[in-house]
DNA sequence: CCAATCCCCGTCATTACTTCA
DNA sequence: AATGAAGTAATGACGGGGATT
């Protein structure tokens, strides 16, 4: 079964949950059952998958090193947070969230002293500097995104602290940066609950194809069973157990018996995920 | 109980890139 | 080959709402 067995090498609980329980309120960095650089090839596939949203990858992204454009303030307007000020021009719906209530939260957060962080982080475009007020989105340059990706592979989240200095030592407001991490958090759980997705797909298949396969191994049995001695007919089928490995068959275990048919004491499972032969 | 704060979620809008006629 | 329109992915940003303090 090749990378599923790999994937599957241990006893596998298809807590398929993961898709329609909500969220656990998963804490920043809270431990989960993934954690960041493995592969779903490689976890234990207990999987019960909860969301594992507080966890990275390396994600190869490509930057817009020279493209990007710091083009949100206007010098008028230094109150107000890039994000806000964007919207205001932006948005079809900037005369409501202007006086939104989420405004007034983004304003009564901002300190005077990010609010000169954001004077800092005002940057004017060509576009700006001709007159024509179209206003751009802003794109991190490559050493910022850089710099907010080892941040973020530090921490998933920031304490208030860590956002001050990580935004003054990007020339971004506090509040991009906060909406960044927001941002990446939800897109690599996004990613990550894809390539559980996948996985989890994979699994599905393989656990098909061996209940096809015993399926098969079952009717065999059964027309064998048919076609067996009178010794087999006298006993209960409930009393018979057979490694679908080396189809060896047991029967009634009375302890000293040296009989090949003893009965197992517990039931039988087989494992598809173990090594059949372990068990003989 | 209320307010402040933090975070997640869903969503929108812009930008860059790709495809295709 | 050049080009412009259409489609798509990436991403910055926001509002709403739940949880916590």
């Amino acid at each position: 079964m090749g990378v599923d067995d790999d994937a599957c090498n241990t006893g596998l609980v298809l807590g398929l949950g993961i898709f329609s329980t909500p969220e656990t309120p998963t804490k920043p960095n809270k431990p989960s059952c993934l954690k960041s650089g493995q592969q779903p090839s490689s976890f234990e596939p207990s999987l019960t998958l909860g969301l594992s949203g507080d966890q990275f990858y390396d994600v190869t992204k490509k930057f817009d090193v020279n493209k990007g454009g710091y083009l949100h303030h206007h010098d008028q307007e230094l109150t107000a947070t890039a994000g806000d000020l964007y919207r205001r021009q932006a948005s079809p719906h900037s005369a409501v969230s202007s006086l939104s209530s989420g405004r007034v939260k983004r304003e009564r957060e901002l300190s005077s002293e990010e609010v000169e962080v954001e004077k800092n982080s005002s940057r004017l475009s060509d576009e700006d500097d001709d007159g024509v007020n179209a206003r751009k989105k802003l794109r991190l340059t490559k050493q910022q995104s850089a710099l907010l990706e080892e941040s973020f592979k530090q921490h998933t989240t920031l304490n208030s602290k860590q956002k001050q200095a990580l935004a003054k030592q990007l020339s971004l407001t506090p509040r991009q940066v906060e909406v960044w991490f927001q941002n990446r958090r939800a897109r690599t759980k996004l990613k990550q609950t894809e390539v559980d997705c996948e996985f989890l797909k994979k699994c599905c298949e393989t656990l098909t194809d061996e209940n096809r396969r015993l399926q098969k191994e079952l009717q065999e049995l059964k027309a064998l069973k048919m076609a067996a001695q009178p010794f087999y007919m006298q006993m209960p089928a409930a009393t018979l157990t057979m490694c679908p490995s080396c189809e060896r068959t047991g029967g009634v275990a009375d302890g000293n018996s040296k009989s090949p048919f003893s009965m197992a004491t517990k039931p039988h499972f087989y494992n598809p995920f173990s090594n059949p032969s372990a068990a003989c």
